[in-house]
DNA sequence: ACTATATACTAACGCCGTTAGTTTGTCAAT
DNA sequence: ATTGACAAACTAACGGCGTTAGTATATAGT
């Protein structure tokens, strides 16, 4: 190490606090800096750009939310399993919607270590199914579906789309969700005839 | 008018076409000054500045997003109605995607425009339902399912999370939407007992 | 023909990401 | 202990951005 050490991992770490603390929109590499008491070019010494910082920024937030998730399904089964999972997805989509953000940004076809990383975000929600006897391609399916309800569910609401309405949100969510599961049965019983 | 003509509307026309070429991303006023011969601080006397363009060009959109969804629903009713509000939908978000991006830009809760323009989207979703027996506040909690259902769907399929199973994903799509007829056939059963 | 005004212009400010080239502190080998 | 290599910080600059202030000018209404 020479002069003063600054870390890549530290970089990150910092970014994400400002990101998380100050929004994406207003971030910015020269923010960064100062609040690392540096100049922005310096901060080059150990990225590559803002596009690799705010994949890395990503990387982290994949992993926050795929630890919630699981932890939140874990010794649960069928339904509960799912009702949890979407439970857990939508409080951290609420609770920490700029690192949310994040994970929405990334290319995730770009490279393979982001195409690992959206199987990370699969992973949990497959598990959450891992009791209903449905066909694989099923649980493809509906695994896809679950995610379109609860992004779409957070993203509108975080958008302020939801106002119009004088009816609970939780209340809409726990409906969305209702008729997820709705449609898990439907098709675990055609599946048995 | 004076010193060769430039409308408001001329200048939001000539953003939207500029934003539907050549993506949000690398929208820029100096860009769209280009693309009509004129200096950037030309265009402040037509808009206020970025914000209000970019709204205006939301408000096209909402108008846009509306009439085809209208246009898709004429004559018909219940479930054929939903199916192709749904279509319609989806439609519009694959074909326009960076149209459709400038409406979720749009900060909903900012002012009564843009408040009536919430209301442009939430109109023919309402009106897809209207052969359902439904109380009031089952149909407004079910908009808000439906749209989250859809949205995202479109979001994440442009972002590019649906790559990682070898599956349909139009089928994916039926299957949501079969997913919130289901959901609705139950509410109405429940509610007619 | 004259005046007022709407419209476009130039110039500049302060941001931004990024690059090139330079200095300087530290660690390892002599 | 001296030296040499290198990593990490620096300065300076480029071209981009949105936006503002102040200036010139062509047209519309008198």
């Amino acid at each position: 190490m020479s002069r003063r050490g600054l870390t890549r991992a530290e970089v990150v770490r910092a970014a994400t606090e400002l990101i998380e603390d100050e929004g994406t929109g207003g971030f910015s590499l020269r923010g960064l800096a100062r609040k690392l008491h540096v100049k922005a070019s310096s901060l080059y010494n150990h990225i590559s750009g803002m596009d690799e910082l705010f994949t890395e920024v990503g990387y982290y937030a994949i992993g926050e939310l795929k630890r919630t998730q699981l932890a939140a399904i874990e010794g649960k089964r069928r339904d509960d399993a799912v009702l949890a999972l979407a439970e857990a997805y939508y409080r951290f989509g609420k609770e920490r919607p700029e690192l949310y953000k994040v994970i929405l940004s990334l290319p995730m076809v770009k490279n393979d270590a982001l195409l690992s990383a959206a199987g990370d975000i699969v992973e949990p929600i497959m598990a959450a199914m891992d009791g209903y006897s449905l066909s694989g391609a099923d649980k493809m399916h509906l695994q896809r579906v679950l995610r379109s309800i609860m992004h779409g569910f957070i993203s509108q609401e975080e958008a302020g789309c939801f106002r119009h309405f004088p009816v609970e949100i939780s209340e809409s969510y726990r409906m969305a969700v209702r008729g997820f599961i709705l449609l898990l049965d439907d098709l675990e019983n055609e599946a048995s005839e």
